[in-house]
DNA sequence: TATATTTTGTTATTTTTTTGGCAACTATGT
DNA sequence: ACATAGTTGCCAAAAAAATAACAAAATATA
């Protein structure tokens, strides 16, 4: 199913089309076809086809895409069928803010662990995970088959830090500080860089 | 010096190359070629020239680039040397972390004003700003000068809110709610998607 | 049932982006 | 002062991505 080399200017894309498709099954739509979800998501009917058969033909001539059928192939072919563990390294504002936030369980991700360096924090919980040591990191990984590992802290310690995680051969990184980490291609990093994209608004704002 | 229509891409790499050249001026380096900043930042160093050029030429044959002066002429090409004025609207986990997280005035970013529908709120103060309730944003926009607006609430009110802020001439919004935003094309809008984020690394995981 | 309409999957074309190549110019060393 | 090595800015080529076009197949309609 998910072959060989797809572009990541592809997969990109896919969490949108997701999000609409999800929108449409819960608004009870059934059928949609390329040229109606072009207008709903302001991009071309052929995008939408040529995205969509990269991965195999999910729709019918004449027809269209079934909502529900196509909604269920995105989630497989991104992986949100299966479960994922992840912790949380960086227990300040941030890293609260996505242990609240997200709604991790519904979609799959299931929070395991919140870690920090600073012993005032060891006596809380959030969502009901006591927040521990940083020096627990590598034996709870190990023990706690943890695919994922979110990084919320200051850029320093995000580097020696994906250093212990790349020793524990963590499957993906999803890293919150301001720095490119530097591990191996097996590992997955996606990078999510507030001030890149704050910058990215201010130079909007210069240019009309 | 801001030209005709530079692409998105090319916009995208500039807050990276900002980062590289602000490390590389405070560890003292004073010039750089394309050549090792490609090694640096592993990108190519046609890109690098192509890139830079794109804004006039800012470095010279044989010599490179002078670092602080083109760390200098990024921020300017970024905006970076202008203050806005912003506000939160969101004073939940997310919204209390990005007021705290980031360090808005070092960079320019002015925060302003909280606002929340929760009127338990009202009595909190967030680095010395105390959160209003949001019938107040309109007026307090007005009156304030506010440039940015930081959507930290849930998808439904962010739709209505950011109809509030096209009738208040915003000039951006920093979108985290998970909803593109239907406003006219003279706003600037940076979305924030994090559960698209998190699905590519999903996808990453499932495809090695 | 026959016909017109819709709509995909796929190939072809166009556009955009990235990379390669090089003349012109600068710095440095002798 | 001169030669050598380094380096940009720009143009050309290549690669990648987006869009258009259309045959084939299904649905809808009369």
């Amino acid at each position: 199913m998910d072959d060989k080399n797809i572009s990541q200017a592809v997969v990109s894309r896919l969490p949108r089309y997701y999000r609409y498709l999800g929108e449409l099954k819960d608004s009870g739509i059934e059928r949609i076809s390329s040229q109606d979800l072009s207008k709903l998501m302001k991009v071309t009917a052929s995008q939408i086809r040529q995205d969509f058969n990269n991965f195999g033909g999910f729709g019918q001539q004449g027809y269209g895409y079934n909502v529900e059928y196509l909604y269920e192939e995105i989630a497989k072919i991104l992986g949100l069928n299966k479960t994922h563990n992840l912790i949380i390294i960086g227990a300040g504002n941030l890293g609260q803010a996505l242990a609240n936030y997200m709604n991790f369980e519904r979609s799959g991700f299931i929070l395991r662990g919140i870690f920090d360096k600073n012993p005032a924090l060891y006596d809380k919980e959030i969502r009901g995970i006591a927040v521990q040591p940083v020096e627990n990191i590598e034996r709870f990984i190990r023990q706690n088959d943890i695919d994922i590992a979110v990084l919320t802290i200051p850029k320093d310690g995000a580097v020696k830090t994906a250093e212990i995680l790349v020793r524990c051969s963590i499957k993906a990184i999803w890293n919150f500080a301001h720095v490119d980490l530097n591990v191996p291609e097996s590992i997955v990093v996606e990078n999510v860089h507030l001030s890149d994209s704050l910058m990215k608004l201010s130079y909007g704002i210069m240019n009309q």
